[in-house]
DNA sequence: TTAATTAGTGTAAATAAAACACTAACAAAA
DNA sequence: TTTTGTTAGTGTTTTATTTACACTAATTAA
């Protein structure tokens, strides 16, 4: 049995596209120790647990959001660290986590890391992993449990810089075959605002890294859409792995 | 007697330009654990410590600073969380911690700050607070102790970027009243390149936060400069305390 | 008086950003 | 089979921004 470090724990925002909603939303675990009623969203936190000594942060956010979602193999980044002495702020909260843990819990650091992942292909309640997890729309989310909430909003502005300053990272939240209107969808709907397609489809031409694949969608009652790809190569070549298209 | 926790440090790496050299440099924590001859910079570190239980982590940030340099009232962010469990890796080090603080150590999650400074005002060495701090030029900082170089890496990484996409940090670097010249040369050290002078105006002017106060540097062999100041009250009304002037 | 040094200024060309509206292709419904 | 509804896809003009570039002015030291 691995032991658990009681000051250091990983939480993990995970956020995903439902493209259906055009909304984002973020997978919470969700906890039964306040009364259903008036407690708000207070029994809602993100996957996150105590780290074990001797294991990397890194790895530690990966092996827990597999733990508690199954999800595998999405991005992952580190973004803030919360250290408040009072973050648990609740008598309830507390002995909430020593059971949960098994561990007298005294004062946590807990080191956030956020996640893009795509709800249909990783959706972890079709997989059975948990029948605690919930998709919540990011405009329901206030007063999580913890701290919560704070690190959701550092998060959210951290999601927003990165995806215009690091455009490809908006790659993850997409299949492997999209079209340039799913793109720009996910760029209106985690900036929350509309962009124009004209000049939408001029940046991401300049830009060289997202290519026509030739195909096009079939079985829509529309025109069907040309589907694009990321272009990994021409991505490294031009970009040295940081670029952008700069929306 | 505080209480520290055994598995969390702050470390801050504290950048200060040098404009005598026009150089970055870092201030360094000498100690003396590995022989003088051969073992490189590994007996530099930054100012750093165990965090008391308790303990606010930007709390501990200002009160490690103020310790060991003497700093108080310095701009002070929290960029990243470094955890690898082999951070500390020679026995030599993990004794000279334990000496250090006194207590068992196990693997020391470190959060880490950069502080931003002007050399002139806040000379640890005039201010006699500790023999044991050296500024170092950042282009002689590799082989740090511990995992510090990596640190520096990234705490050099973010610095540039807010530099840019937060200009109005670079005024902490700067004395209150200041030159054009000085502003661009700081950008020009940290950023590592030159900028044209016309250009570099144009947008300071465009900005509308850094205005002239009708006083002219005296006692230089050459023609006068105007000094500027930075308007807070401007600064705050156009730009809702985050702009920049993307140099 | 001269030399050395930094301060300060404008313009033209190229590039990028913003605003804007219609036709094309498909499935579903009539 | 025609019509309807829906999304796909495309260029141009105007405006703003960025870039490149070189000389005169003011001071102290020699």
């Amino acid at each position: 049995m691995h032991k658990l470090n009681p000051s250091l724990s990983v939480d993990c925002v995970i956020f995903g596209l439902d493209t259906n909603e055009q909304s984002l939303k973020i997978l919470v675990y969700e906890r039964e120790i306040f009364p259903i009623e008036g407690s708000g969203n207070k029994n809602l936190k993100f996957p996150g647990s105590l780290v074990i000594e001797d294991e990397d942060l890194d790895e530690s956010a990966y092996r827990i959001l597999n733990e508690l979602t199954g999800l595998k193999n999405v991005y992952l980044k580190q973004f803030s660290a919360f250290g408040k002495p009072d973050r648990i702020k609740f008598d309830e909260e507390r002995e909430w986590s020593e059971k949960h843990y098994g561990i007298k819990i005294n004062r946590v650091v807990t080191i956030a890391y956020y996640a893009l992942i795509r709800i249909d292909k990783h959706n972890p309640e079709q997989k059975q992993i948990k029948d605690k997890l919930r998709w919540i729309n990011i405009d329901n989310a206030s007063n999580l449990a913890f701290d919560h909430s704070h690190i959701l909003s550092v998060a959210l502005e951290t999601l927003r810089r990165d995806l215009i300053f690091q455009s490809a990272i908006s790659l993850e939240l997409l299949p492997k075959k999209f079209t340039l209107n799913h793109l720009q969808s996910l760029y209106e709907i985690i900036l929350g605002n509309k962009l124009d397609k004209r000049n939408f489809r001029k940046k991401i031409a300049k830009a060289g890294y997202i290519v026509p694949i030739g195909e096009k969608q079939t079985g829509v009652a529309h025109k069907p859409a040309m589907l694009y790809r990321f272009d990994k190569r021409k991505f490294n070549k031009n970009n040295e792995g940081i670029a952008t298209f700069f929306i």
